[in-house]
DNA sequence: CTGTTAGCGCGTTCAT
DNA sequence: ATGAACGCGCTAACAG
């Protein structure tokens, strides 16, 4: 049954719709008396204003689209869900839109969103950089985790370069000279960051970048289990594994496990997110901990003030990074 | 910059506005050639229909709603996907809301979905049984896994008692005589099944009900663990565990590791949901596997027909459950 | 086969 | 302080 409309409400209060407008919007010129007299009968009669409606006159439909890679993936969901928790109690909705990394189902989504009458677009990683096409061109947009080319994006990440030098710096210094890196094989921004961390860090202690050890992997758990098993039947010498994710480490320790290789007394390894699989694997992972509350709740605020016209947005945001160690490394 | 409108095209070819709409909506009437001409400037203009306005008109807004406690939790992240996956190929854009459990918090989502104009809602299970004020009366609605009061409402489900039963079952025949069940403390129904489930099994052995067994926590790791902590320090004697949920399971894994109980030597463990921590857990757990993609799966294919009209939608679904046995039983 | 007209429910001038 | 009237962009009668 539809609901009860303004003219309604005006007829029986014996107003103009333009009154119970302005009651509604507390924009003034009518007179406490009548105001008072709108809002019981409003009450009475449970009216509750057409949000589809309203969008269309003022342009504005209080909606956010959020285009994600993999929503199964506790890191995006964290994410996820720190944006909604900012976004809600300002009167926002979430529209979820799970790319499962398919470049043709983005710009899909970008379209019907921007079809919708979203108000702003937060895109959090996925597919190398962000094609022209596929990002709007007349809504406000944020990206977290993803640096594109376009460089009037806002971008909110996680200071990668420093993670990864943290993790391999740390694999040094408990005594690991040849460090296996397992990353994305897509040249990804935070992927790229983090490989730079670990050759830094390498040629900061004096250890020459060995590129058999650097394997380049579709981030999937199972593929990281073929990579470090091809990398042991290659007889491919190894004392450490920096995964870029905490699932690649995850594939790796389980390839470690097959073969009867003791973690960490043979071999050391750290990932990266500090997701709770980190926690309850055997043994628990020594990780990067990225702030996905902070990550998700930041680009939120950011692409709300853009809505809202209020600040002129910095440009990138990078937040820090921190080691927690745990029993993959001593 | 706003989108070209049905109007400015209609101007352009030299035809009414209704003509260009018939044609968008391919609902006949118009002259092939007309439309030729029509759908040639469309796609000059880069012409995009005004979704809202269309939704003022017809009522309908091709947009549903699922509200979900914890978006977090790759259970229920794998059905949203699900549904995701089903809906956005039949035009449907999802809201997502997360009510971390909170009940206010989801009877403010159901209202302010209603207000946007949602053509449905998919409710997964998070408190006890949706109250009635909760629960939208205008909307179709399915709920997943949870079975609400309200006989009317359309129930995709797990076979929940099955599940308890053959988890319990395949503990007894491995020899487990005192088999610890830890649940819910919330009589919610999936978790009130399976433990008749389990009560069934140990019945059908033989084996007697000892309350000293049941455990009720609040669904959390950390929970899980404290409550296992105290069953051994108390001295309580078990030789078994049937958690009615993986994360669950995986809290009691920790405290039998802290007491360097073995696993499954002392004790056997048995989980529930199947998520992939399962898999990677130490030892690996059993469980008891739900298809979470077939829950999203049908639970928005019953809701989009009844949006459609189509169907006569039939009550009550439930999907077989399996076991899947992994290291923590033998 | 096509055009005219009339709203969907709301916010907003411009009057008074 | 309040009302009349218009229009956001679209679809659905009804005419022809």
């Amino acid at each position: 049954m539809s609901n009860i409309t303004i003219k309604k409400i005006a007829e029986l209060a014996g107003v103009s719709s333009a009154t119970v407008s302005r009651i509604l919007n507390n924009t003034g010129r009518y007179s406490e008396e009548t105001k008072e007299r709108v809002l019981e009968i409003i009450r009475d009669y449970n009216y509750r204003t057409n949000v589809v409606a309203k969008s269309l006159r003022t342009n504005k439909s209080k909606t956010i689209g959020v285009i994600v890679p993999d929503i199964t993936n506790e890191f995006f969901a964290n994410i996820v869900l720190a944006i909604e928790n900012y976004s809600v109690p300002n009167g926002y909705s979430i529209f979820i839109c799970n790319t499962s990394e398919d470049h043709e189902k983005e710009k899909m989504f970008v379209r019907d969103l921007e079809a919708k009458g979203v108000d702003g677009i937060i895109y959090l990683s996925g597919n190398k950089q962000i094609p022209e096409q596929t990002t709007s061109k007349h809504l406000p947009t944020v990206c977290i985790d993803r640096n594109p080319g376009n460089k009037e994006i806002v971008v909110v990440e996680s200071d990668n370069f420093s993670g990864g030098f943290i993790a391999t710096e740390e694999l040094i210094q408990q005594g690991c000279k040849r460090i296996v890196i397992i990353k994305d094989e897509r040249d990804v921004s935070p992927m790229a960051e983090r490989y730079r961390g670990y050759r830094e860090a390498l040629q900061k202690h004096g250890i020459p970048l060995d590129e058999n050890l650097v394997v380049n992997v579709k981030v999937d758990v199972h593929e990281a289990t073929k990579a470090v098993q091809h990398l042991i039947s290659r007889g491919t010498a190894f004392d450490a594994i920096f995964a870029c994710t905490d699932w690649l480490a995850i594939g790796a320790i389980n390839a470690l496990h097959q073969h009867q290789i003791l973690i960490p007394d043979e071999v050391k390894i750290i990932g990266f997110d500090n997701i709770s699989v980190a926690q309850h694997s055997y043994p628990p992972l020594t990780t990067v901990e990225q702030d996905k509350t902070k990550l998700g709740e930041i680009a939120a605020q950011i692409l709300l003030d853009m809505i809202d016209q209020k600040k002129p947005q910095k440009q990138n945001i990078v937040l820090p990074v921190s080691l927690v160690k745990r029993n993959t490394t001593l």
